[in-house]
DNA sequence: CTTTATTTTTAGCGTCTACTAAAAATGGGG
DNA sequence: CCCCATTTTTAGTAGACGCTAAAAATAAAG
């Protein structure tokens, strides 16, 4: 019944694959490809090979494969040896999946009590089985949150998200007043030893002292100091505070 | 925790495969399987080849290979043409992915507001998804219900469920006054009316006249009467309201 | 600008789950 | 007790995803 989309140029048109795109449910698999690729090429453009596969922990030869599907589905634009770029397709699929990802991450530590390091994987579970229904009333029951616990932006349901770029913590001058925006969901010890600190999403951060040869910073978290590894300090993306007016 | 893994093998036992069955995820087919074989075969014992078939909406032949594969994993006792019935291991797998679909059909009615023809496909999918941690969650947010939406009981965390059986409506004699307990959550048309006209789980009920020739029966719903053909009554199961006492 | 290293792709396979068509068991009616 | 309808199983395939090993492009280095 299905007429092998053979034909798909690099244009899209998928010809007689009419499907839409936009709400059309994917397997997870699909959906995982599609939220790497759209963070690995990030505003840039495209993602390689190479990275896709180390994101998703999967061989090379195993994403080649999976990105001739997608792009036969229109879901990427592919040129053999050039990496990939999503359509405006696969952007939206990649948005609505990173969508329930982090209502769910919210959900999950604002009601249900889990603690910020250990949403990550179960809402990487959910987003793949909870339907757009489930997460917009998720999202109302918190009022519409516009960033997860770790400070990732909420794209909207109908797909836009808060993309500015942040600076790291490495590379505040030192004495530079900062407030603490986001960090990365995927390495509990990290976030554990953060919390520990107090260093979370909406904390104002100075850096106190920078030891030479990338050495440690020394910080002031509210009203505590710590001293943290340039390593953590890269990890850490945090917003200028503009002193007050 | 508790609750070894028993060593069931009667028979052929999956020797190398000496995985921890009592807490080992499935893949989603698999759990459905089990779930599926569990409520057919009921306490009596087997279910057939056809049977699971056809609530699972696949193939008897896919059923057979699937059986094989369960009962060489020691889920299940198989006897080619003589049917399955579930092994300890496979009964807990089964009662475990019970409980997640109906804590999470719960979770969805109560707070977050779905109406109860809506919950099932929700859950059916949540419910592969969802760690147990979260289910407890849930069911403790809950205050650990013993009954879902639909009035189905909940099996504990450690696997214990009442298992009474329940007559249906359709079985009262005229006259006899009944509690509605409970009725399947699969029939999202049914459920819609039951809730039209207050048939409910916890509801009273009086069967006030049954017509000749399988006919309709008429009933005192709460303090309202309304007339139902014998094949709806034949979904509600009730328990009979011993006379105060 | 050729040689080497790296990246990417192809080829060939394996697993899981499902399907269809055909063969084999089972069991009910006469 | 035999025959036929029904149930179940086997055989052969398919598609989605993943893997390894080897070939081919591309990029880097001398």
């Amino acid at each position: 019944m299905h007429a092998a989309a053979r034909k798909s140029a690099k244009h899209k048109a998928s010809d007689d694959t009419v499907l839409d795109l936009t709400s059309a449910r994917m397997s997870a698999p699909v959906e995982d490809y599609l939220k790497a690729i759209y963070d690995l090429a990030g505003k840039s453009g495209t993602a390689s090979t190479n990275d896709v596969a180390s994101r998703l922990g999967v061989a090379p030869a195993s994403v080649t494969g999976m990105i001739r599907r997608l792009a036969g589905q229109g879901l990427l634009d592919y040129e053999r040896y050039r990496g990939v770029r999503l359509t405006d397709g696969g952007r939206a699929i990649a948005l609505r999946t990173i969508r329930r990802h982090r209502v769910i991450e919210t959900y999950l530590t604002e009601v249900l009590g889990y603690a910020w390091d250990r949403v990550h994987d179960e809402a990487e579970r959910l987003e793949h089985a909870a339907s757009d229904e489930l997460v917009e009333r998720l999202a109302q029951a918190l009022g519409n949150p516009t960033s997860d616990p770790h400070g990732a932006p909420i794209p909207t349901a109908d797909g836009h998200v808060d993309e500015r770029s942040l600076r790291t913590l490495a590379d505040l001058d030192v004495g530079t007043r900062a407030r603490m925006v986001r960090v990365s969901d995927k390495n509990p010890g990290l976030l554990r030893y953060l919390a520990e600190i107090d260093l979370t999403p909406g904390v104002e951060v100075q850096v106190l002292a920078r030891a030479p040869f990338d050495g440690p910073l020394t910080l002031r978290v509210g009203e505590a100091e710590a001293v943290v590894g340039r390593g953590l300090a890269e990890q850490v993306l945090v917003e200028e505070v503009r002193d007050e007016r």
